[in-house]
RNA sequence: GGGCGCUUAGCUCAGUUGGCUAGAGCACCGCAUUUACACUGCGGGUGUCGGGGGUUCGAGUCCCUCAGCGCCCACCA
């Protein structure tokens, strides 16, 4: 079957996917006798579409994924989607505002349903994306982290962690979004830079500086450092009265040591419920806490006249204010950094709450036979090697995260997600002292039976389903069902967990191992008492090809997977992505990049094609179309059987290729084994072994490197290389092969072509230079040579290869070990002197180097006698060099007088 | 403020434990050919390895220091 001349991905891309899946080659078998490899896929949002960031990733994973099962694995890459729960609530209460609606009206289940409906459009958009890019994952593991199975997962986790102590309920200073009505992570907030006026105003016999007025109209307690000297005659616990904004305050001052004595005046009032400084200072004093800003991010009636109104209406209101009462000193501008959500960028507002929290710091994990933290479980995993992170250096950034941790909240007042499984009965009596304690509460796994429980109104952190990813997917969906069945008997039951788990392999983005890969090392090792995966591999950022981030307001900017595949083909832009990368290292990636590699991806088709024509075409005895003798047709499939030196040199190449591609993906340089791979196929394949065919054709052995070849690629360009190994009329996928077998070459013979390389180079080199072509090469007693006359002639560009028994005039060739020169006429020789007299100058210092470090006793003392020796080697050899040179340059200097 | 990186050819970047005259791709220049491939072939030039100092027989590589750039964390009212 002949191929056409231009490899048209998109012809084949979809037919060859189709194809793997019916196979089956990517499901996972448990019961395999095989060594087994699993790896979980990150799994991406249901809010969109696939971009840039997802190719890579999948890219990456499946090149892991690939490999692996080449080396004679049973792989498991498990694929999935997330709830996302805060992007996707934000996208549907975006939309219900366009339709001038809002979520309490249609109220929390038709809520639901509709995000339902979004998702689920969402997840096959995705899904068959993933496929575009080549994905060799197990379609038939997929996961979703709201199914059934995860949700009980999710609510046995908190459940154990809440008996354990682990889970608690308590007012907190938190991160509160106004805008999204919800609270957020400390992971999740983002800092601006911004500029902001800076008011210094009079409060009671202090002057306090504050960029917030807007704040302190509860302010009732001045703090200053203890040691401050300017301040010792007032006393700790000492008050006074002080005309404020809306009237006499009674203050109190407070000596602790948080406050700075440096910045401003030293002197500060607080406000505990806006303020995690404050609300640490208040907590140490045991002072009083007051709301200012409501939920709704709206000043409360505290603030008189300016209640109901946002910060941004009140704030110069206030300023106003304050000036005409004379409390206002001054007015500056100064830079600080305002709080945003990461996701909506909405402003935050800290506020006291009460909140659920994941304790960090309660030493109530059982690892290692010991009872530690959660903070020191997944500080030792890191510190004992259980767990490696590729490239090393995310360890000590890691670990600065895990110092300045403190305890996770967990709740979110938003409704997609997993609702915490915690209810609340609220006892008849009631008691005027306490609410709470007259609230009763009920934490399961299922909802009480009784009546009058209240299930709490609040869903979870996806974060904190994410966290069970890599064996939440792994346990059996059915046994799930099963109530009567611990967590315990769960994981005990379910064979691809007790197969699959711990993961080989999380292979993911720098920008969440805070997010994802610290979490999922904190809630797997705590409920399985396994860690969550052995390696970690982190991924850089692709970046526009000026190295800005790619955004949406940018949109020329930003490479569309789903444009370029049509366009270029899914090969060429997997191959981008992975060129030029290394671990941990954002990359640049545009249109150049993607053509590039792009062309690498049909220089593998024409190699293909090529040799398909020598199967094919030629037909005993016949003239093919070139006017040449036709070549003998060798049967397809016949056993590779090295006879040329060529066929011992590209089999030996071929070995080296192999071993080192290998080697490479092993230590996860993608970007290193897919050069290695390049120059392999382009260079030694390519332009050599195939070039040099051409003189002695041996389809066999053409056949057999062509099949390696694809192999190698494969992890890398799986559609093309799959492509073609139809197209050879295989029967069996590609993609279910094996790594190819290093073959022995006889690297005698290989050594022989590799002279002739050089010699057919420095033949190539010598006529540019001269500026002839096709001139003549002339040897004296040169088998090699001689038996390779066809070879050199065609490959070095000469007109011919002839045997003298006189040295003739010409150019001499360095790298033939016998006597051979190039016929030059002397007119033409002028120009080729000048080179020698730059190539004796270079010799020249080359040798006065070598000598001068040999003059060098202590280098010859110190340094390894093997390096010495090497050393006096090379010098004697360059001398003598030298010397042809020198004598060849007389030579011409003579014939040109 | 604390921390982590980066600085190598015009551009983008490799350079693994110190060891031959520092590499690749792209770009650029010259030449060639209608050849499996113009999504081609052959040939070519280019570096004070950010500056300074140190350790060493030997430093792009290790240490110190300075400068510039980037990122992460914390956060000052």
């Amino acid at each position: 079957m002949g191929l056409p001349k231009i490899y048209e991905a998109s012809k084949y891309e979809s037919g060859i996917y189709k194809l793997w899946e019916k196979s089956r080659v990517f499901i996972a078998d448990p019961n395999s006798s095989k060594p087994h490899f699993s790896m979980a896929m990150p799994p991406p949002n249901e809010t969109g579409t696939l971009h840039v960031g997802h190719a890579l990733f999948l890219t990456l994973q499946d090149i892991i994924a690939r490999h692996e099962r080449q080396r004679g694995k049973d792989v498991l890459w498990l694929p999935g989607t997330d709830h996302a729960a805060l992007a996707t609530n934000a996208i549907i209460e975006k939309k219900l505002a366009e339709q001038g609606t809002d979520k309490h009206t249609i109220g929390r289940e038709e809520f639901i349903r509709q995000v339902k409906v979004f998702v689920g459009n969402s997840r096959d958009t995705i899904n068959s994306q993933i496929r575009a890019i080549g994905a060799s994952c197990d379609w038939s593991r997929g996961r979703y982290t709201l199914d059934d199975a995860l949700n009980r997962l999710v609510n046995e986790t908190f459940v154990k962690m809440y008996n354990d102590g682990l889970i608690y309920r308590g007012h907190r200073i938190v991160n509160w979004d106004p805008n999204l009505e919800t609270t957020v992570s400390d992971d999740e907030v983002v800092y601006k830079e911004q500029k902001a006026p800076f008011y210094t105003l009079q409060y009671g016999p202090f002057k306090i500086g504050t960029a917030r007025p807007e704040t302190k109209f509860g302010d009732k307690y001045v703090v200053m450092h203890p040691d401050d000297k300017r301040y010792v005659r007032y006393m700790h616990g000492e008050t006074f009265e002080a005309d404020w904004i809306n009237g006499k305050v009674t203050a109190t001052i407070i000596k602790d040591e948080a406050v700075d004595p440096s910045f401003g005046t030293g002197v500060m009032t607080i406000t505990p419920w806006h303020d995690r400084t404050d609300f640490e200072i208040a907590e140490r004093h045991g002072l009083e806490k007051e709301q200012i800003i409501g939920f709704d991010g709206r000043l409360l009636p505290i603030a008189h006249e300016f209640a109901g109104q946002t910060i941004d209406e009140a704030r110069p209101k206030i300023v106003k204010k304050l000036r005409h009462k004379g409390l206002l000193i001054k007015e500056e501008e100064y830079t600080h950094n305002v709080a945003l959500n990461d996701r909506g960028k909405g402003v935050i507002e800290p506020q006291i709450k009460l909140q659920w929290f994941v304790d960090v710091n309660r030493p109530a994990v059982e690892w290692k036979g010991q009872l530690r933290s959660l903070k020191e479980v997944m500080r030792a995993v890191i510190e004992d090697g259980d767990i490696q992170i590729v490239p090393k250096r995310f360890e000590k950034i890691y670990y600065h995260w895990i110092d300045n941790l403190r305890d996770w909240c967990i709740s979110r007042q938003i409704w997609w997600g997993h609702r915490v499984p915690v209810w609340y009965r609220h006892a008849k009596i009631k008691n005027q002292r306490s609410k709470i304690k007259n609230e009763e509460t009920y934490v399961g796994v299922v909802p009480p039976e009784e009546q009058g429980w209240e299930q709490d109104p609040d869903t979870l952190d996806t974060w904190f389903s994410s966290a069970l990813w890599t064996w939440s997917t792994l346990v059996d969906q059915d046994l799930a069902k099963d109530y009567s069945l611990s967590l315990e008997d769960l994981l005990a039951k379910s064979l691809d967990y007790r197969t699959y788990h711990p993961t080989d392999v999380m292979e993911t983005g720098w920008d969440i191992l805070f997010f994802w890969v610290a979490r999922m090392i904190l809630a797997t090792t705590y409920v399985t008492g396994e860690v969550p995966f052995k390696t970690v591999y982190l991924h850089g950022l692709v970046r526009t090809e000026h190295g800005k981030k790619m955004s949406k307001s940018d949109p020329d900017s930003i490479v569309d997977p789903m444009e370029v595949i049509p366009q270029y083909g899914t090969d060429a832009l997997r191959l981008a992505l992975v060129a030029g990368t290394s671990a941990g290292a954002d990359q640049r990636l545009g249109k150049a990049k993607i053509v590039a590699n792009r062309n690498f991806a049909n220089k593998l088709w024409n190699i293909a094609r090529y040799i398909d024509d020598l199967r094919v075409r030629p037909v005993e005895g016949e003239e093919n179309n070139r006017g040449r003798r036709s070549l003998r047709v060798v049967p397809v499939g016949r056993e590779m059987m090295p006879k040329s030196v060529a066929d011992h040199w590209i089999l030996n190449k071929l070995s080296i290729s192999t071993a080192v591609i290998n080697k490479a993906l092993d230590s996860f340089r993608f970007s290193e084994a897919y050069e290695l791979l390049y120059h392999f196929v382009w260079d030694d394949f390519a332009d050599w072994y195939v070039e040099a065919s051409k003189v002695e054709p041996n389809v066999g052995m053409l056949n057999h490197v062509l099949e390696s070849t694809l192999k190698l690629a494969h992890p890398f360009a799986p559609f093309i290389t799959e492509t073609i190994w139809q197209n050879m009329g295989k029967k069996s996928l590609l993609a279910a092969e094996l790594w190819p077998e290093i073959t022995n070459a006889d690297k005698a013979q290989a050594r022989q072509f590799e002279e002739l390389k050089k010699i057919i180079t420095e033949a190539r080199q010598i006529s540019v230079n001269v500026g002839v072509s096709k001139p003549w090469l002339f040897n004296k007693n040169s088998n090699l040579i001689e038996q390779n006359k066809a070879l050199i002639e065609r490959l070095g560009r000469l007109g011919g290869v002839e045997t003298s028994a006189k040295l003739g005039t010409g150019v001499q060739l360095h790298s033939s070990k016998t006597p051979a020169w190039l016929a030059i006429d002397i007119k033409d020789l002028k120009r080729h002197s000048k080179k020698l007299e730059e190539q004796v100058s270079n010799q020249e210092s080359l040798i006065k180097m070598l000598e001068g470090r040999l003059a060098n006793k202590a280098y010859v003392a110190r340094a390894p006698k093997k390096l010495v020796e090497e050393t006096k080697f090379q010098l004697a050899e360059e001398k003598f060099r030298l010397e042809t040179l020198n004598s060849e340059l007389k030579t011409f200097e003579k014939s040109l007088t």
